[in-house]
DNA sequence: AAATGGTTTAACCAAATGGTTAAAGTAGTT
DNA sequence: AACTACTTTAACCATTTGGTTAAACCATTT
């Protein structure tokens, strides 16, 4: 038992009920009671549920920008950073396989929420375009568009994870055992199967 | 202006609304505003806000279990067979870009719902599994997981769109004609992004 | 003309919900 | 001891919401 104040109680019991049953399926009581509280104090600390969710959104969105720039700056060979990205992408997610989903879900409901938060986050994909481009350049990779590349890569590792009740019920007919071994094998498979694609043989 | 019964006025009301909010943020009223009836004559139709969606839930689902099986039978290339796929499920997709996202959702709020659709449908995978496999053994393709290159090419059709919001703003700075020539562009070059990174090169 | 099935109106209800208020208690600080 | 920030209790409120009921209306059929 980690000793937490009652602010932090309150985002994460106000992440798990909102994750769980979204904005408008959530209930400021049971929030309340997540975090161990009455709605009097949950109250107190944040006026109002959506400016409540805004922040959970906030947090959990920032969790799942990938950081992309992060991962293609530096000197390693460009198939190496897709590698390396694929693999601790496909971890974050495991490590909150709920997130994208609450993402994808409420950015459905009300993509304006997005505007808001590009703000907080500066995020510029032209360093990655250039990596790519240069690549191409360099004939170590087909043509490609590089949003389609990035689109793409990111697809193979969030999409498994957003579907989740679909693949593993009708692919893998419900077995848990078989859904998790797939995830497993995609970090390193998904990587593989993007160079493989885009890998030049000429 | 085509002259509907109220049933199916219903239908694509509650549809639209369920879409649009989701089961939690969905309210009877507005179905039945936009139904162009009163309450009244909704709940006359269906007894329940839940009945009615799971009618809805299991009308969208259906439009979107993507004809997988069909697809892969005959004697086309298997190639072409991929070609033709992902041509015809990213065309569905256009004409009902907000299924998915719906889908997922709800999904994620309630993954129980898809154990009672799936009796429905009889969804066998085992003839794709087979072909892919074939494929394999006659070394036209590299070795693969038969689920993971099947999951590969669905995430490549449905990611672009349930994450439109996030790939609009941040990857095309808002431009909606620049998310929109993409999607089109996909079409193609999705099927050949797969079949490049599968086709055997020994 | 009577019966039938769909439709409207409008009032009604119980429960849930987000949010407020006020008064009192508690612990640490000054 | 007084002040401060945090916390609880519990009552309260306005509004919304899913759902019901009953009476009347209307068009078609019998």
């Amino acid at each position: 038992m980690v000793e937490k104040n009652t602010e932090e109680k309150i985002i994460v019991a106000a992440e798990k009920v909102f994750i769980e049953k979204g904005l408008a399926g959530a209930r400021m009581q049971e929030i309340a009671d997540e975090a161990g509280i009455n709605k009097s104090l949950l109250h107190y600390y944040y006026r109002s549920k959506e400016k409540l969710f805004t922040m959970v959104f906030k947090i959990a969105f920032k969790t799942f920008a990938p950081d992309l720039i992060k991962a293609f700056e530096g000197d390693d060979d460009f198939f190496v950073k897709i590698e390396r990205f694929v693999f601790a992408y496909l971890s974050i997610i495991d490590k909150n396989p709920h997130i994208p989903v609450f993402i994808i879900s409420e950015l459905g409901n009300n993509p304006k929420r997005l505007v808001d938060i590009i703000g907080y986050l500066d995020l510029n994909v032209q360093p990655v375009y250039d990596a790519i481009e240069e690549e191409i350049k360099k004939k170590m990779i087909k043509e490609i568009e590089p949003s389609d590349l990035i689109i793409n890569v990111i697809a193979l590792c969030v999409f498994p994870v957003v579907a989740k009740p679909i693949i593993k019920n009708i692919v893998f007919k419900g077995s848990e055992e078989e859904y998790k071994k797939m995830l497993d094998r995609r970090k390193v498979e998904a990587a593989r199967f993007v160079i493989s694609a885009i890998k030049n043989t000429d």
